[in-house]
DNA sequence: GAGTTTGAAACT
DNA sequence: CAGTTTCAAACTC
C-alpha cells in the first residue's frame, strides 16, 4: 500500500540501488509546469529592464515580490547576490542577473527578490546543497524558443488561464514571476498595467506561503568534490521541496511535480503508489522508451494500471524512494556549494536528446520583469565572500612560497589552517 | 479541439 | 490541520 511513500524505503528489502541506466530521454517538455520554470527570456524587455536599471539610483531594490520580513537594503551593487533571496523567482545562475542597480524601474519590476536577512555568509545552516551548474549549455538548447513560423518570436506559450486572473499560483507566469506576455489568458491582471493589483496579489500569497517564490526544487549535488560526473548522473538531482501528493499518477505522468521536474519522489513526498524512485522497474520503461513520448505515455499508463507495468510483475516490494540523496560531499565542500544555485531546473528539462534535469540553460536571453542580463556562468557560483577567501589565500600561499623559498619559517600558519586554505585552493580549481 | 483527469493551490 | 472547492495543465479521444 502506500508503498512508496515514506515506508518503503528504509527497511525493508534490500536496496536496489540501481544504477541508474543513462538517462535516457524524454518526451520534449512542452510546457512545464506550473510554477516550475522560473527563467523565461525576453531580450527586448531585459534589454529595457537594463538600460531602465542603469538610470536608476541605486536603492533597495523592492520591487519585486516584497518579503515580509525585512527586506535587506540593497544588494550590493555589482555583485550578485548569493543566496537566493528568498522569495522570489530568482532565475537560473547563469543566465541572469538582477541589475547591478537595485531598482528598476517600476514597470518593470517584477520580482525582484529581497535578499534574505543576511546577506551572505551567515548561513551555514543549511541550505539547499546545490548542484553545480553543469554545463552552461550554450544558447540554443531550446528548440523551440521562437517558433520559426513567421519568425516571431513566439516564444513559449504561457498559460491560458481563465479564472484567476493570472494572479494566483494557479497561474504558471505568475508563479514563475513573470508577467504574462503573449499569453492566451483571459482577464489577465499580470501585466504592468495592473501592477497595483499584482502586487497585492504577490503579497496575499507570500502571506499565505513565503516560499511560494521560490524554487521548488531543491538540489542535492550529487557530486563528489569534483562534482564533475554529475553530469553523466542520472536523472535526478534535486528534490521537491514540498514533495507531491500523487494518487493516480503512479508519479510517471506530468501531473506530478517530481516527475515534471524530472527527479524522483523523495521522502518528502506523500504519494500513493509511487513508480517515481531509483530502480523503479516501471520507470526505466519509461526512459527507454526514448523520444517517443506516445510510447512513453503508454509505458506510464501500463505501469499506473498494473497491466504491464513491472510492479505487477515483480517483487511486490519495489518501491522504494530514495532518501537521502546526498551523501557524499565531503563538510566543507558542502560548505562551499551548498549556498548558491538555489534551485535546479525546475522544468523537466529533457531536451530532445534526453539530457538531464539540470541545466536548462538554455535561455538565451531572459525575461522581462525582472531584469537581467547576461552573467557568466559562475556568476552565482562565486561569491563576494568566496572572491576574498581567494584573495587571502593567494596572499597567504604566495607569501608562504616567498618564505619557503628564502627559508624562513613558515610557522605562522597553523597547518589544519593551511590545509583548509589549501582544500579551498582545491575547490577553486575544479569551479 | 472537446472532454476528462489530475493534483496543486485556494478556500472553508 | 483536514476536507472541499477551484483551477489550469496534462492527458485522452
Ligand atoms: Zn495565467
Ligand atoms: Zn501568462
Ligand atoms: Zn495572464
Ligand atoms: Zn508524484
Ligand atoms: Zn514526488
Ligand atoms: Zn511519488
Amino acid at each position: 500500500e502506500q508503498a512508496g511513500a515514506g515506508a518503503g524505503g528504509a527497511g525493508s528489502g534490500p536496496p536496489p540501488r540501481v544504477p541508474v541506466p543513462a538517462v535516457s530521454t524524454q518526451p520534449p517538455i512542452k510546457k512545464l509546469v506550473r510554477q516550475l520554470d522560473f527563467n523565461y527570456g525576453n531580450p527586448a524587455m531585459a534589454a529595457a529592464a537594463a538600460a531602465a536599471s542603469r538610470t536608476v539610483q541605486p536603492r533597495a531594490l523592492q520591487v519585486g515580490y516584497p518579503q515580509p520580513h525585512q527586506l535587506r537594503a540593497a544588494l550590493p551593487m555589482g555583485v550578485p547576490h548569493q543566496l537566493q533571496p528568498r522569495g522570489l523567482p530568482v532565475m537560473r545562475p547563469h543566465q541572469m542577473v538582477h541589475a547591478p542597480l537595485p531598482r528598476p524601474a517600476l514597470p518593470m519590476a517584477m520580482p525582484v527578490p529581497v535578499p534574505q536577512a543576511r546577506s551572505a555568509l551567515p548561513q551555514p545552516v543549511q541550505r539547499p546543497p546545490v548542484a553545480v551548474p553543469l554545463k552552461p549549455e550554450s544558447p540554443k538548447p531550446r528548440g523551440r524558443l521562437y517558433d520559426g513560423k513567421d519568425g516571431t518570436p513566439t516564444k513559449k506559450k504561457c498559460c491560458n488561464c481563465r479564472h484567476s486572473k493570472c494572479l494566483k499560483l494557479y497561474c504558471e507566469c505568475f508563479a514563475s514571476g513573470i508577467y504574462c506576455d503573449g499569453c492566451n489568458c483571459t482577464n489577465c491582471f499580470n501585466n504592468v498595467e495592473n501592477e497595483v493589483a499584482r502586487r497585492e496579489a504577490i503579497e496575499a500569497t507570500l502571506e499565505r506561503n513565503p516560499d511560494a517564490f521560490r524554487p521548488k526544487i531543491g538540489s542535492s549535488p550529487h557530486t563528489n568534490r569534483n562534482n564533475m560526473e554529475v553530469a553523466g548522473d542520472l536523472p535526478l538531482i534535486g528534490k521537491h521541496n514540498k514533495g507531491c501528493h500523487c494518487k493516480k499518477s503512479g508519479c510517471l505522468k506530468k501531473y506530478c511535480e517530481c516527475f515534471q521536474a524530472n527527479i524522483l519522489c523523495s521522502e518528502n513526498c506523500k504519494c500513493m503508489d509511487c513508480k517515481n524512485f531509483d530502480g523503479s522497474e516501471d520507470r526505466k520503461h519509461l526512459n527507454f522508451d526514448h523520444k517517443n513520448v506516445i510510447h512513453m505515455q503508454q509505458a506510464a499508463n501500463a505501469a499506473v494500471n498494473g497491466a504491464i507495468g513491472a510492479t505487477a510483475l515483480s517483487s511486490p516490494s519495489t518501491s522504494r524512494k530514495r532518501k537521502h540523496i546526498d551523501s557524499s560531499l565531503d563538510l566543507s565542500t558542502k560548505e562551499h556549494l551548498a549556498i548558491r544555485n538555489g534551485q535546479l531546473s525546475q522544468k523537466n528539462a529533457m531536451a530532445s536528446d534526453g539530457s538531464l534535469p539540470i541545466g536548462q540553460s538554455a535561455h538565451p536571453h531572459m525575461m522581462g520583469p525582472f531584469k537581467v542580463t547576461y552573467r557568466p556562468l559562475l556568476a552565482d557560483i562565486i561569491q563576494p565572500g568566496d572572491v576574498k577567501e581567494l584573495c587571502k589565500l593567494l596572499v597567504t600561499v604566495s607569501g608562504q612560497a616567498a618564505k619557503a623559498y628564502t627559508g624562513i619559517a613558515p610557522g605562522i600558519v597553523g597547518k589544519s589552517r593551511k590545509r583548509r586554505l589549501q582544500r579551498r585552493k582545491m575547490e577553486w580549481e575544479v569551479l
